[in-house]
DNA sequence: TCCGCATGTGCAAGCGCTTACGACAATTCC
DNA sequence: GGAATTGTCGTAAGCGCTTGCACATGCGGA
C-alpha cells in the first residue's frame, strides 16, 4: 500500500492525498472524504520511515538508559514519554547494561534514526562520545554523565549531599559501624557515590568503621552484596545502598538471616523508586524527581531546541533524605 | 552527512560506500579502508530511514504492552528484546495504558514502522485490529487477547487454572473468607481471571464467602483496593490478587493495620515476577514464565516468517503455583 | 469584458540509501 | 595472442513520501 495507490483509488494526486493526511494545505471538503476512505478501504498505513526521510523532521526523542529493569530509570522513560505523548512526540528507548561499548552502539543507533533530541540517562561513559554527540547538532540532555556543550545540557544530583546527609543523619542515631553497598564501582558517577561515602566517612575517622561491598544491580546483586558483607564478619549497623533496587536485596537478606530492621540493622537507598514505600519496613531513601526530569529532559530537547541551541548549561538538583521506618537508633551493644 | 559526501571524500562512488557499510559484494581492501576513514572523518551516521526505505526490509519487532511498569510486561519486553539484540534485531516498544485507543493508535504506528514483527502483550482489545493485523502480512504474536489467523499466533496462559489451583491451596488450609483483587474488570482476559475466581468459590457455594475488589494496576492500586475490602467490614482471610504488582500494595495495606502474614491474613499474587521474592514476607504466587514467552515470541516472528507465513496457531501455558511465605493455614476463630 | 485574487490540485524534484546491471581492468587459459 | 574469466567499481533506477511551484478554476469589482 502506497500514497500513490490511495491517490489512483480515491482519483487524485499523491500531493493531495498527503495534504490530507497532514493536515496541510488546503483541501476541498469533498476530496478529502474521498482520500480518506480510500485510506481506509486500502488499509493504508503510511510509510513512516519514507516519511521522515522526505519530510526532514523528526518528531521521535531518543532515550537510552543503563538498566531499564531498575525503576529509576524505568520512570525517568515513563515521564518523559508522558510528556512527549502529550506533544504528539514519540520517544524510543534503548538499553546498556552498563556496558560503555553497547552505549556507542546505541548512541549511533539513535543518530541514525534522525530522533529530534537524545536524553543519556545512563552511568558508564565513552569520551568520543561527548563530541561526537557534540558536532552531531542535535539537542541532547545527559544524567549524571558527560559535560556542557554547544547542544548539550547536563543535569547532575549532587549525590554527595545525599549521601552526606544520610551518613549524619545515621551518625546522629548512634551508628558507628557502616557499610556501603554499590555496583559497578568502575563507572565514574557510581564511584563518586562511594567516594562519597567513604569521605564522610573519613571525616568521624577512628570514631567509625565500615567497608563496602559491590554486586549488580538489582534485588539480586544487593541480596549478594549483604551475603558477603555480613560474611566477612563485620557487623554493620547501617547498610547504605547506592540505590532503592539494591537495598530490595539487602533487606530480604538481612530478614533472612533474622535481623530486625532496624532494631539490628538499619537499611538506606537512594532514588526513592515507587515501591520503597511498599517494603517492609518501608524504606528510608533520598529522593531523587524523576518524573520532573523526565519533564525537563522533554523540555531541553523540544522547547531548548528553538531557542537557537544555545542550552549549554548544567542543572544540579539537591536530593533530599525521606525517613521512612528502615532506619532507627543503633543498638545498644 | 550523506552517503555522497563520504563517497566524494573516499573518492569512490556511493554504490561502493554503500557495499563496504554493509559487507556486501567484494571490495579492495585498501578501498574497504579508504571508505572507513572517510567515514570516521566525517563522523557519517547512515540514516536509517533511508536504509530501510531503500532496502525494503527491516530488522527491528514491535512490541505493544499494556503497561510497562509492570514488571511482568517489562521483563517479556527484556526477553524479547534479548534475544533479539543477539540476533542483530532491535524492538521498540510501546504501551497503552490499557486503552483500547491507545492500541489502536500503536498498532498503526508499529504498522508504519514497518516492523518486520509484531507482539501484542495487552489485555485491551478493538475487534477491528485482528483483521487489520491479519491483513497487513507481517508475523504478529498475541499474548492473552486475539485469536489465531494466518499469520497470528496466540499465546495464552490458563489463568483459570492458576486460579483455580490457588483457590484450592487456600481451601485446604481452611480459608473460607476470601477476597479477590483486580483491575480494569471490563476488560476481557482480566474479566475471565475474575470469573475464574468466582467460578471457583461457586464450587465451594454456601461453605466459602467471598467479595471482589477493583483498582488500577500498580501497587498503590492493590493498597487501596485492600483499604476497600476491609473497610467494607468484609474480614477476609485470604486475599487473591491478580498479579503481584498489585499484592504489593495489598501486603502493604494489611501490614499498617496491625495484621499479620499469614498470620491473620494470607496473601497470593499472580505473574512471579522477580521482586515478589523480596517482599516480606515472600509472596506466594502462580509463576508465568516470561522469559520463555519472550524467546517464544521473537522464534515466531522472526523464523516462524520463514515458515511460509503458516503460524495460524495457539500455544497454551499452564502456570503453576508457587508457595512461599505469604500464605499459611487460616486463623482459628 | 477583463484583470486580480483566492482557493484547490497536479507536477516533479528531491530526501539518502540499496542494488541490479554493465563497464572496465587484470588475469587466466587454450 | 585473443577470448573467457574474475575482481572491482560506477551508473542509475527506484523505495514512498513531502513540498515548492505552476496551473486551473470561480468569483467580484473596475
Amino acid at each position: 500500500m502506497t500514497l500513490e495507490e490511495v491517490a489512483r483509488r480515491a482519483g487524485v494526486s499523491t500531493a493531495t492525498v498527503s495534504r490530507v493526511l497532514n493536515n496541510a494545505g488546503v483541501v476541498k471538503e469533498s476530496t478529502r472524504r474521498k482520500v480518506l476512505e480510500a485510506c481506509r478501504e486500502l488499509r493504508y498505513h503510511p510509510n513512516l520511515h519514507a516519511r521522515s526521510l522526505a519530510g526532514g523532521k523528526s518528531r521521535t526523542l531518543g532515550m537510552i538508559v543503563s538498566n531499564i529493569q531498575n525503576p529509576f530509570f524505568l520512570d525517568i522513560f515513563c515521564s518523559l514519554e508522558s510528556v512527549a505523548f502529550q506533544h504528539n512526540y514519540e520517544v524510543v528507548v534503548e538499553h546498556t547494561d552498563y556496558r560503555p561499548t553497547r552505549l556507542v552502539a546505541a548512541v549511533r543507533s539513535m543518530l541514525g534514526r534522525r530522533v529530534a533530541g537524545l536524553a543519556v540517562i545512563v552511568s558508564e561513559m565513552e569520551p568520543s562520545l561527548i563530541e561526537e554527540l557534540s558536532a552531531s547538532n542535535i539537542p541532547v540532555v545527559f544524567y549524571d554523565v558527560g559535560h556542557p556543550a554547544r547542544n548539550i545540557t547536563n543535569i547532575k544530583v549532587r549525590y554527595e549531599k545525599g549521601m552526606q546527609r544520610t551518613v549524619e543523619y545515621l551518625y546522629s542515631l548512634g551508628h558507628r559501624r557502616m557499610a556501603f553497598v554499590g555496583h559497578h564501582a568502575g563507572l565514574d558517577p557510581l564511584h563518586e557515590r562511594l567516594r562519597a561515602f567513604l569521605d564522610t566517612m573519613g571525616r568521624y575517622c577512628g570514631e567509625v568503621r565500615y567497608t563496602t561491598a559491590v554486586s549488580t544491580d538489582s534485588p539480586g546483586g544487593g541480596r549478594q552484596a549483604a551475603h558477603q558483607l555480613l560474611a566477612s564478619g563485620f557487623e554493620p549497623t547501617a547498610i547504605l545502598c547506592v540505590n532503592d533496587f539494591m537495598a530490595l536485596g539487602v533487606i530480604r537478606e538481612l530478614r533472612e538471616r533474622g535481623l530486625s530492621i532496624p532494631g539490628d540493622v538499619s537499611v538506606t537507598g537512594f532514588d526513592n523508586i515507587g515501591i520503597s514505600e511498599f517494603t517492609c519496613p518501608a524504606l528510608t531513601t533520598v529522593n531523587i524527581p524523576r518524573r520532573r526530569i523526565g519533564e525537563m529532559a522533554f523540555e531541553i530537547l523540544v522547547q531548548g531546541q528553538s531557542s537557537a541551541m544555545n542550552s549549554e548549561r548544567e542543572i544540579l538538583i539537591d536530593p533530599e533524605l525521606v525517613v521512612r521506618e528502615s532506619t532507627g537508633p543503633a543498638p545498644e551493644n
